[in-house]
Order: C-alpha cells, then sequence, then structure tokens
DNA sequence: AGTTTAGTATTGGATATCCGATATATTTAT
DNA sequence: ATAAATATATCGGATATCCAATACTAAACT
C-alpha cells in the first residue's frame, strides 16, 4: 500500500471549494512555501492542486492580509498574520457549524479500518 | 437567544463550496422539498440560499442522477437515488479525509459553551 | 559555462457557487 | 373572484476554484 490513503473523487457532486480555508489551516500549523502547502494538499485531497490553482490563491490571501509572503533565493515562505488567526478561528467555528453533523455521523466510521 | 447559532462569516477566506455535497447529505437523512432543503443550509450556514442559488444546485444534482424530481401541485420534492447514495459514500470518505482534522482539533471545543 | 531541476508565477478556459431581480404556477385568504 | 402568499424557476453578473500550458528565476549539477 502506498504512504498516505487516496480518497476517491465522487461524480454525484462538486467536491470544490474550501480552498482558501484548507490553506489558512494548514499555515496556522507550520509555516510553509507554496510546494511545501500543495503536498500538505495533495495529502488530503489525494491531488495535487496545480500551479494555477494554488499561487493565485495565495496570492489572493496575501491581497486580503490573511498571510504574509517572504521571498528568499528560490522559495517564497507564508506565514499567517495576526488578522489571518483571527479570521480562522471564524472560519473554523462556521465550518465546524455547518458541516460537525457528517464527522459525527460519518467520519468516525472509516477510521476503525 | 435565537434558537440556532449564527455562525459569522470571515472575511479572511472564502467559505463558498461543497452545496451540492451538502444537499446530498441532507436529502440521505429525509426527502424535502426546495424549500426545506435551504432552511436546513441556513440553519448550518446562517444564510438561507436564495432561489438562484439552491434551484440550479438542484437541477444539477437531477441531470447528474444524485437526486429524483418528484411535482405535486405547489412542491417539488427531492429524494436521493442509489446512484447519489453510493457516491454520497465516496463523498463523505474524501471530505473526511481532507477535513477531519479540523474538527478533531477544533470540533470539540465549541459544544461545551 | 551550460544544463537540469525546483519553485514560483501568469494566462486562458471551464464549472460551481453565490446574489439580486424577475417571472410563473399553485394554494390560501379575503 | 381577487388578492396575497408560497414554492419553484430562470437570468445575468460576480468570484473562487480547478486544470493545462507557458514562462521565469534561482539553485544544483556536470
Amino acid at each position: 500500500m502506498s504512504e498516505e490513503c487516496c480518497p476517491e473523487l465522487p461524480d454525484c457532486c462538486d467536491m470544490r471549494g474550501l480552498l482558501s480555508f484548507q490553506i489558512l489551516w494548514l499555515v496556522s500549523k507550520k509555516s510553509m512555501n507554496g510546494q511545501e502547502i500543495s503536498n500538505e494538499l495533495g495529502k488530503r485531497r489525494g491531488t495535487k492542486p496545480t500551479p494555477g490553482t494554488i499561487y493565485p490563491a495565495l496570492k489572493d490571501l496575501r491581497i486580503k492580509g490573511s498571510v504574509n509572503m517572504e521571498r528568499k533565493g528560490r522559495t517564497t515562505t507564508y506565514t499567517l498574520t495576526d488578522n489571518g488567526r483571527e479570521g480562522l478561528e471564524i472560519a473554523c467555528k462556521y465550518f465546524c457549524n455547518a458541516f460537525g453533523e457528517i464527522f459525527q455521523e460519518y467520519g468516525g466510521l472509516t477510521t476503525e479500518k
């Protein structure tokens, strides 16, 4: 088996969305560059976002003031701003309120394999 | 206080997405008409989707074969198809794999108020 | 020096999700 | 019968999210 599980994409409904939210969540755990963020997203979503997806998203988050960019040589490190951390708190509340029941009812079933 | 909590929308990131997934989840619990589905979404998201949001989404799900429509008088009742139920299972797996950690780390904190 | 690789970035095109506005049909109320 | 309310539906416009393709820069390699 591979190192991480490989979630299949359903054909019943669209699973896009919440990319910027998930980026903020990941960056809140650890400041990372674009490739590292893409890798973390790939682990969770099954497919790594392409450059045309991830870099515009990061640019928007910078414009919103949610993350800082610091370029050093070849890589750009993204760090959560204070503003971003406050917003993320609200976003997590919103997210858990909207989707929490799905985990409570379904989430526990997949861990016991 | 009001009957349901009122999640605030963050300004740090976009919280759109997964509408069709959430509709399938709701309909899997109970066949409903458009207004009932909108009301359930409103409870979870804080704002009810407008007709311009919900009806095109339901139409797409019907075209995909995930739900059936049955019009009776003024209302149209939406029911999950077998195909939709299979897809929803996959979608839940995908969703929990992608976002589960956020609940595990954050979700429990909001229930104790 | 020259080549390759890694990381970043933009462009163009597609789709889903959002709203506000408008419209229609059915039911209920007057 | 008429009016009001309910439920459904479409249209136009905006934005986020997705990909494929292309391009650029800095580092590493030969």
